[in-house]
DNA sequence: TCAATACATCGATAAATATCAATGTAAATG
DNA sequence: CATTTACATTGATATTTATCGATGTATTGA
């Protein structure tokens, strides 16, 4: 066989192999369905292009050269990658393959992105090729790159709405006001009231926050910060009070540096979303997967 | 693509490949040295059995699809399986491809097994595809094994010669007389004379000695033993006195229970052969490897 | 020696494949 | 809108492949 192996060679080793397993040409013919000389012609045919006997056949019986056992060793090997690569290829018609970009927004609650985590095994267990791309920014940024295509499913907190982006709520997460250990309010907190909190210094966010407005009486903000550290920041200081998710401040809680000022009284909900494009943008991935995302969050509430 | 990998698949993959390495159907002309239509209808065709995309094309430019870039992968993978297989087979044209039964008597020197150990290394340097079976047998056995087929090279100590096989010297053992640590003439062992010892008990070989008969005075044989171990028995017993090899006799020389009554008197030497049967039924391994083994010997000689 | 067995060889024929040149189609560009 | 670019489609033609049936060859067994 001069260079690359031919689709020719393929088929003349196919009648070597089925030659080799009926034990001769004559019996082989049951199996190819084709005559005897036919058969004859095509081994001849390999052991011309191989340069060596395959095998010794005629009134004597037949029998494998050394050459031609050791050839159909590595011929089966052959015909079997051939036939793996043909069952990929052929899946690959009713498979999904290609890439699922994931955008996530910082700090989200262990038990949610467990809830991620859990969408992409069910999603694995498609047997899919699909790769997933997972980063985290700001939903400003998130919001962006999902305009742009970049990212196809974001999963976070968003204050407004982009009218060409798509919202669906998938969980709740819980604020509460915090003072810090030093604050002057840390020895009485836990039941509160809003005389007592109303003049004292507030740490707030410095992007809109429509839930909080609706549920958080008047306050005294003297300072403002874009993200929940900064807050968290502010807050520790023992200067300012202010909002925090329960399950971020939980730590600093039970080292007594923060204490909820009366979590009754104090708190809003903010809702978390999955956003993407609109349907007409949707891959038949992002659709599986938002199915498999879908029913780990049904799965929790039923 | 129905069924196994059919014939024209092979060609319209690597059709593929080549329009993905130039970047599109028109620079893919000049690979593969036809003209756009053609590319185009195998390209279209190759699709067709696969039953999706493999790549958009057209004057927006060429790019893959997911499934083509993936397709793209398990392709290279298979040409270079394909490949693989190719050069093997074409390799064997040239290589040796078969098996070597080689037999051997037990307590051969280990000087001389290492011979045989270093002919074997040599031959495999020619990265011939060729399993080794070795077993051992008394010579009797090896000669009937050799006639048979079933072994095809024999060494050892070959009494006596089958017209229908072909001997071959290899080296030499030298037998010396040995006496057991209570035997009467252990205290003056090393320098005996020939009337000193002519009366005591021998022990010797079932079998002719040729080599023995011409080289060893008259003794009083008393006991027969048909291998090297019965005789070593016997001398160790301190009755009678026989010959070993002096490979063999080493450690209980070095042990203190046997003494060699006179080496320079009581020795004679036995050739080890190298058997075959004659040159007609000589496989290409045969003679490759007799090839390696009389270089090994010459290579110590020389 | 003869007949049976298991291929090997050969010529004829039909079917499949590969390619080209001409023309059509869709998208991008000025 | 007209032109250019990058393919897609089509029909004609030459080449290659696959197969059969007839016949030849070598080996074995009675």
């Amino acid at each position: 066989m001069l260079g690359n192996l031919s689709d020719l060679d393929l088929r003349l080793i196919r009648v070597f192999l089925a030659v080799v397993d009926a034990g001769g040409v004559t019996p082989a013919q049951v199996t190819l369905n084709v005559g005897q000389s036919t058969i004859s012609t095509q081994l001849s045919s390999l052991e011309t292009r191989l340069g060596y006997r395959l095998c010794d056949r005629g009134r004597s019986g037949f029998a494998l050269t050394a050459k031609g056992e050791r050839f159909a060793e590595l011929a089966r090997s052959l015909i079997e990658a051939v036939s793996d690569f043909s069952a990929q290829a052929r899946n690959m018609d009713k498979q999904l393959v290609g890439t699922l970009n994931i955008g996530l927004i910082g700090h989200t609650p262990i038990s949610q992105n467990a809830r991620i985590s859990q969408a992409i095994a069910r999603f694995k267990k498609r047997n899919e090729a699909v790769r997933f791309l997972i980063s985290v920014r700001p939903p400003g940024d998130l919001e962006e790159h999902l305009l742009s295509g970049d990212i196809e499913i974001a999963v976070g907190y968003f204050w407004h709405r982009v009218p060409t982006l798509s919202y669906t709520s998938l969980f709740i997460e819980r604020q509460v006001a915090y003072c810090g250990k030093g604050h002057p309010l840390y020895e009485h907190a836990g039941n509160l009231s809003a005389e007592e909190v109303a003049h004292h210094d507030w740490a707030w966010r410095s992007y809109p926050l429509p839930e909080a407005q609706q549920n958080v009486p008047d306050i005294n903000i003297t300072a403002e910060a874009d993200n929940m550290e900064a807050v968290a920041v502010l807050i520790l200081s023992g200067y300012h009070l202010g909002y925090l998710p329960e399950h971020f401040a939980a730590p600093y809680v039970q080292q007594g540096l923060l204490r909820a000022l009366n979590p009754g009284r104090f708190h809003y909900d903010v809702p978390f979303h999955m956003v993407t494009r609109h349907k007409r943008h949707h891959t038949d991935i992002m659709t599986a997967f938002l199915e498999d995302l879908q029913v780990v969050h049904l799965g929790e509430t039923g």
